[in-house]
DNA sequence: GTGAAAGCGCTAACAA
DNA sequence: TTGTTAGCGCTTTCAC
């Protein structure tokens, strides 16, 4: 069922069926009344390529998902992240259109989603700290809002971002106060933004308390639980080994807890766990006392907030830049966790 | 730039132009570089919108992610799985649309998809035992490929499974031979198809080796971390708890690892554990033997294949079924796995 | 309050 | 081998 269907069957023009579906004012209640029932009994949709190329807007967002090109493994928090993004284009009528591809063709995949008027606007994932995408956004003209920031970028753009700088901190401080002096910090790539910020964090926690950060408890790389192991082991062999872990990702944690298993008893029973993921995530028990936020359903906030802002700059054709920073909470609480799905 | 001005720039009707640049054999060799330097000059796309109205294929296949209304959790397999379609799509030039609803919004959503023609065809993810959404899918006529099975639909559709069921026995068949009999399984929900041939092979396995199964040792819920932990705290809690447990995938996986470092250390030690996702996956040490598969690469294989599929069925115009079920191997090595990312 | 007609950017008969 | 013309299904002036 197309519009010269239904406005045939309803003896009106197309003209008339388009404005009375589309809520223009000048309609004859009536009418409208009449071409809605039809329009529901029939179950018409507005062919959406037509409406787009009419319009001159595709109803659709843009994802970009890099994925590393020497592991090609994707980061699972894009899922939830999805997710929540996923939620506000349905309520609003808008498509998202997910372009995977390795990092080395992004800004190919950028401007073919541009020139091909396949989206609306875009929502930039894993910025890194000079991220040259902004720019070429910039240039392109497509509305856009990064999820992380990039530090090292000069022009006014718009992000939405949690405070990975003072969440680290936090988790840091939390294992000082438990009385840990070695405490490692398993973060991602430094190339990535966050992972810049997570240092940042650690570091500062650990100048607070007078612990000169230690290179051998540091390591960085990619967010995998392979690395979350082979890691773990190394820290765990060393001649002083650290008593607790910053890990930056359950997916990191996973191999953590992989290795201090393969360790001997003794050695996991010591070992604090703290996992971040985004959010400040669970976990990990200090003798009694488990420390956790729930990650995930944060994240598909995130998600969702970020969507509307893109939505709302579109709908407004508004470009000056909307930036928010997220705070995070560290919780202590029973082990059955809060919200922790 | 588009066609109109392109055409104009370089003397020729826009006809030859968009034949030159799609292939046609009629159009002369030296006219058809001219073209398509051009094209490359000035950075030529067209603009998909007008392409699919007037050619009458969205170049897009759909992808419906369903998202328990009642915990809002995302399989986080999904994002492999995206991952390794997305590959294909780009290749073929083809984007991907997702959509991500509440299983109860499923229906309205590929009705949607069909009627707003924004897809040439849909992936159908986890497909539940009587899945109403083939004989849907069929009734509307868009062209799908389902990632698993729905045993209890009798109508013959496109599908790609792994053997759950054997992947399942073997991982059980493992731990007995390894001297376990009280092995428990934390399974996903049952009105999940996979989860049933899951069950199959586990109960399977155990009645090979004369052992019954045993209801307190076998649990089937949303696979979240919460309920891995939950369940194995029941487990270890039990007068005659078990010595090795199955699980579902790797999420659930980290709440029985939780729960096992809250439990005594001896107990830790003592619990075999292997997990699965899909494909048979990591993991688990019983004493020195840790036992594993790479699934996050093979999900991604899926994914890639499914496409694939899809794709060469649109092409085609062939409705006949394509139906590929994957054998996955349980490997045992050393414990930095094999291609374990 | 309603309709006729043009046009969004492209492809596909049909002619030449 | 190339060009002319007529749509694809919708929105949007402009006229009535």
């Amino acid at each position: 069922m197309n519009l010269k269907e239904l406005s045939a069957l309803l003896g009106l023009s197309q003209t008339t069926v388009s404005r009375a579906l589309n809520g223009y004012p000048e309609v004859n209640e009536a009418t409208r009344q009449r071409v809605e029932a039809a329009a529901r009994a029939h179950n018409y949709r507005p062919n959406m390529r037509a409406k787009s190329l009419a319009t001159g807007r595709s109803m659709a967002i843009g994802h970009v998902i890099p994925i590393s090109s020497k592991h090609e493994m994707v980061n699972p928090i894009f899922a939830d992240f999805i997710a929540g993004a996923g939620e506000t284009y349905s309520d609003a009528g808008y498509d998202m259109v997910l372009s995977v591809v390795s990092d080395e063709d992004e800004e190919r995949a950028y401007r073919d989603m541009a020139a091909k008027g396949s989206v609306d606007g875009i929502i930039v994932h894993g910025p890194r700290a000079n991220d040259p995408r902004i720019a070429l956004l910039d240039e392109i003209g497509l509305p856009f809002v990064v999820h992380g920031r990039a530090s090292d970028v000069a022009a006014e753009y718009s992000w939405l971002d949690i405070n990975n700088a003072r969440s680290f901190a936090r988790a840091t401080r939390f294992l000082i106060d438990l009385g840990h002096r070695r405490i490692a910090l398993l973060n991602g790539q430094e190339r990535m933004d966050f992972a810049r910020r997570r240092r940042e964090g650690y570091v500062t926690a650990l100048a607070e308390a007078g612990i000169a950060p230690c290179a051998s408890l540091m390591k960085s790389e990619e967010m995998t639980e392979h690395y979350g192991y082979r890691a773990t082991r190394e820290l765990l062999s060393l001649d002083d080994p650290p008593t607790a872990i910053v890990a930056s990702s359950y997916i990191v944690s996973l191999g953590v807890r992989r290795a201090v298993g393969d360790a001997e008893c003794k050695l996991g029973r010591d070992l604090s766990l703290i996992t971040h993921d985004d959010d400040l995530s669970y976990l990990g028990n200090q003798g009694d006392v488990p420390v956790f936020t729930s990650t995930r359903s944060s994240v598909r906030q995130a998600g969702r907030r970020c969507a509307e802002i893109l939505l709302a700059k579109i709908a407004a054709d508004d470009m000056t830049p909307v930036q928010e920073l997220w705070e995070t909470e560290l919780m202590v609480g029973d082990s059955t966790g809060p919200n922790n799905n």
